[in-house]
DNA sequence: CTGAAAGCGCTTACAG
DNA sequence: CTGAAAGCGCTTACAG
């Protein structure tokens, strides 16, 4: 591959004048400008990135850990944030983690070392010391969906507290009285935080969360199917299932339809995260939907923003109910449940 | 961040030395060895690995350029590849081209510029001069599931033509005549190849493929829906929609929806790509189903094997016939059409 | 077994 | 406006 040395010498310059030519530095002669600009295209030449970044000590790449690249949530957050970062002139690397800490580690350390400008991560953990190090050594850092509590990151992601009550209310109006919860994993965020979300919303239709209706999830479909399988085992199986994520969803249709039930006659569904096939799922799920594309451009401009030496914001975005048929059919009932203490806040009804 | 110079002065030894004791090279003394690695612990060096491709001229990473993230085919074929590539000492980076040829050829261009060792790529396109330069010019590469004919390069693929054949033996044999089809863009290989395997086998049973049977999409979900309201609209609407994608028979599924109408009632429906959502839709979806897992692992054993001075092989894997509810009920017929020529292989049944 | 030195391909003060 | 030179952090022949 042609250097700068190749295209200095078919121009007749010294290296630092095709530099300057080519970042677009004002002292440079259009005579000189002009040698260099037609010996770049003789030659083919492109700038060695990996000099660049040597020299310059940036490399205008992000790093983006994201917990499971097989999850269409992540999916469409990985997109949203290269298109976000492309905008502002920035690459991304996508490390996915699969739900393993280990692998997590193992895609920071990478990046890391490449010395990425920046990092946005949506832990799987609670914070292993690499990431922890990370962060106290002043690495510009972004945590997007999950975050670690007591570390001093921004944090962009979504609050589906109003989103979660919304759906209690919805099943409690349908008569349903035994709700269970699929969870995901206890050290992550999201996998808490929606099951406090949830058993609080329940305390307020004065509902039990019994422990037996808490799965332990991994925020896969297996973990689900599996969960499931244990629900419908109990004696007194639950009437409703409330998966986490889509993908542990996925698990638990794969597990009523094993047993030849159907869903929501035998048991209901519904789930956290909204994704384009829920609707033509048999049934279509209720779900509850983030605004993802948003979190993650949010994301990035505040990595960026950190990276630049501006002040980067954390964000809180909303979360919204999408009522669907997995739960029974809606009608309108002649003396809805109010919850004692707040009125559940408007819902968005699909019109599928 | 410490540099090697930092550990060289810790351990009280010359750069060179932590260099060949960090690459385990045979001819340092344990002595300087131990010292060298209790430095790096106090120091917690990382060497830095811009720094090391600049002086080897190797990054150990590949590039993956796939046609889009938001389809779940890619997105698992993505992940496979990134576990061989891990498995053999690589790192891989990711661009998605969104079914748009300038952006591939901006991921193109952003990895060549990092010297990635090697790129694995899915086009969007029928090759466009950026691309042909590159396979030109040298760079290690691999084409997988697309490809681009007539430039010297290996292809890791599935063969549909059999699995294609099975699916309009078993269209006809529920009775449907008039079959239409979805295709991706014409300079794909698998937007044209699947359009003839197609017509082919069509072909095999007296029947024609009209040209207002052949909607052009983009292998994304809205053309999918877009086409799929052309076929409804016709005077005469195909019995059966033969989506080349996944995507697009989701979009296919939207607009039937839309119409009111049911599949596989009103219109039949099958798709190339099989995906987990497809078990659960309504119906769930007779599909065409790679072996996605092992073209990614094969395509990245090629790439490793011409990086590292072996030969690669192209790769042809066969894709095959899941039957599910979306084309009609199958009943065993008192007399199954025979194709002319051959006969059809042998098709998994799925138990859903 | 070890170190001094060159060099990978850039960028950028410094001097003219 | 331009060039010579230093230097980013490594690796690796070369000499001892």
């Amino acid at each position: 591959m042609a250097s700068i040395k190749d295209v200095a010498a078919a121009a007749g310059v010294s290296v630092a004048t095709v530099s300057r030519a080519l970042n677009g530095h004002p002292s440079v002669s259009a005579d000189a400008r002009a040698r260099v600009m037609e010996a770049v295209d003789a030659l083919g030449y492109r700038p060695n990135a990996v000099a660049r970044s040597l020299r310059t000590d940036q490399t205008h790449t992000l790093g983006l850990v994201i917990s499971d690249v097989l999850n269409p949530y992540f999916t469409e957050l990985a997109r949203s944030v290269e298109e976000e970062a492309r905008a502002l002139g920035y690459s991304v690397i996508i490390g996915n983690a699969d739900e393993r800490p280990e692998l997590q580690d193992h895609h920071v350390r990478t990046l890391l070392d490449r010395r990425i400008d920046g990092l946005l991560v949506s832990p799987t953990d609670g914070g292993s010391p690499l990431m922890l190090d990370a962060a106290r050594a002043g690495t510009p850092m972004v945590f997007v969906d999950r975050w670690i509590p007591g570390v001093d990151v921004p944090v962009v992601r979504a609050d589906g507290q109003t989103a979660v009550r919304d759906l209690v209310a919805h099943l409690c109006r349908l008569g349903h009285r035994r709700l269970a919860i699929i969870a995901g994993p206890a050290a992550t965020t999201t996998g808490s935080e929606r099951v406090e979300a949830f058993r609080a919303a329940l305390a307020e239709y004065g509902l039990p969360l019994p422990d037996v209706y808490i799965g332990q999830g991994d925020f896969q479909a297996e973990s689900g199917r599996r969960v499931t399988e244990g629900f419908l085992d109990l004696p007194q199986p639950p009437e409703v299932v409330f998966a986490a994520d889509n993908l542990m969803a996925l698990g638990a249709l794969d597990a009523v339809r094993a047993r030849g039930l159907r869903v929501p006659d035998d048991i209901a569904l519904a789930a956290f995260d909204d994704i384009p096939w829920f609707v033509h799922t048999d049934p279509p799920v209720t779900a509850i939907a983030q605004p993802t594309g948003e979190l993650g451009r949010a994301a990035v401009r505040a990595l960026v923003d950190r990276i630049e030496g501006r002040t980067p914001r954390s964000v809180t975005l909303p979360a919204r109910l999408v009522v669907r048929r997995s739960c029974g059919e809606t009608h309108v009932p002649s003396q809805p449940p109010a919850p004692p203490t707040q009125s559940p806040s408007p819902v968005q009804r699909s019109t599928s």
